[in-house]
DNA sequence: TCGCTTCTTGGCTATACTACCAAATAGCCA
DNA sequence: TGGCTATTTGGTAGTATAGCCAAGAAGCGA
């Protein structure tokens, strides 16, 4: 793997781990529904403000979400759409993990 | 976010989780031309076989790739191609995140 | 200006991840 | 069987991540 591929695998990673958390996977499926500020977050994700702070944060550097500040509030909103395709994505690979454990288990 | 949201983030969570790394990318991305031997993976990858092996371990455990052993050797596969689909998103959000960037130089 | 609210940042601890080396396992062939 | 090769597993040290609390920053309204 020469350098240049290996920033390209870099930049990749670097995305997919911003998504890597149940937490921020949540706000993801929240946020396609539209936009929602930091506290409508928190009581969905059931941490600490801060922590919902953080988790946007590690989003946004990934270029996911994107905020807006309006008066005392900050709403997030997706900034990529796509990110959707990819949970499908992952749900798929969840339906067939669970069709292969039942293959197994029917033996 | 009730108990059964949250099994159901924390599983896809595990998954985006075992491709959250450059070398597992990259190994997804070798997987996806056809079924590689551990030993030809350690040379694209550029690391321990042992760190390859664990690697693949969890690729494996996530239900993303799956092992046949013959002889000696243990050859990988991708078990779901739509992973394939999900790294064309990433790209997505890469290419977005270049022109906003390109956007914010331009000012 | 002062106090209140919303959000972010810094500090800290506990937990998880990664990579290496060394040792164990498994299959092949002499 | 004994040695050789391919791979996995165990141990360990360094690094990164996640969560909370406390403190800071910014906007609003009295």
């Amino acid at each position: 793997m020469d350098a240049k591929t290996q920033l390209q695998f870099d930049a990749r990673a670097k995305i997919i781990k911003a998504l890597a958390h149940p937490s921020r996977l949540f706000i993801v499926d929240v946020l396609a529904k539209g936009e929602r500020c930091v506290c409508e977050l928190r009581e969905g994700v059931g941490a600490d403000m801060s922590t919902v702070s953080k988790h946007l944060s590690i989003l946004k550097n990934a270029g996911i979400v994107e905020d807006d500040k309006r008066g005392l509030q900050v709403f997030y909103r997706l900034r990529c759409p796509c990110v959707l395709n990819f949970i499908g994505c992952i749900e798929n690979v969840i339906q067939a993990n669970a069709q292969h454990h039942k293959a197994l288990a029917a033996r």
